[in-house]
DNA sequence: GTAGGGTTTCCAGCTACAGGAGAGTCAACG
DNA sequence: CGTTGACTCTCCTGTAGCTGGAAACCCTAC
């Protein structure tokens, strides 16, 4: 299966594929006489694998840590689980973080009459020092 | 005032001080004879604004439109409101996004054992295909 | 005068790719 | 057999928003 293929079935772009290839973070099995890449079912699956993995967030260097995992049929339940809890407590951080970044801003937005005037709580909102803390 | 003084007080990092004049967001007052940069309050308030607009996740581009509007007495508030609402619209969305993730992820992690086995509904998960769809 | 800090410019690197140039390759059509 | 068009290759550049480092200059204090 060569690189177009892969890309289509995998979901990610050909561009991608190339540069996972480059990073060695999925390799093809082979290459043609001519240099081409060949791809096999088992790469295909480490590519979707992967553009999961990065739908989930994970860094490309999670993504290497996991398809390690991924890979090793001896692996331990618990060190996938360490490595996805930390990433749930990224998320669970960033939103409490997003969370109270909309309180802010929305409480600026509101208290903007949003007219021809240039009097604006949100420009006054961002000038002032505080920062939340 | 010099950089480091500037940096102190705006509470951003000499590096990204000097970074800002480079791009030309936030321009020193003057320079001395030897070519040092000369920052005033005036700079420094600027600087202050687009640190507290960058922790609100202003993109740069977004940076300089709020700035011209601050700079600009005669602004109409409608224009900085809808700067703000079109950004708070970014965080809502992100914060749906993440919901559903911390929420897939979170079933994920809570199907695993986390012992030795090599049995781990994780790696099942991030290896099919779906993908929420 | 010299030691230590600051400051300047410029260049490299970071993440995770995307875009494009220029050249080689492959399959089909006539 | 030649040509056309699609595909692929490598290599280079650019993205956002900085951060770190090198080499050189400047300023103040002792």
């Amino acid at each position: 299966m060569n690189i177009s293929a892969a890309s289509t079935m995998s979901g990610l772009p050909v561009k991608t594929v190339r540069y996972y290839a480059d990073i060695g973070l999925v390799v093809p099995a082979s290459r043609t006489a001519a240099g081409y890449r060949v791809y096999d079912d088992e790469a295909v699956r480490r590519l979707v694998f992967v553009r999961r993995a990065r739908e989930f967030g994970f860094s490309i260097g999670e993504c290497r840590e996991l398809l390690d995992l991924y890979a090793d049929r001896r692996r331990s339940s618990a060190d996938v689980k360490r490595i996805a809890a930390r990433r749930l407590r990224q998320i669970a951080s960033k939103q409490r973080e997003l969370q109270s970044l909309h309180d802010e801003l929305a409480h600026l937005v509101e208290a903007c009459s949003g007219d021809d005037r240039p009097d604006c709580p949100i420009i006054d909102g961002l000038g002032r020092r505080h920062s939340g803390e």
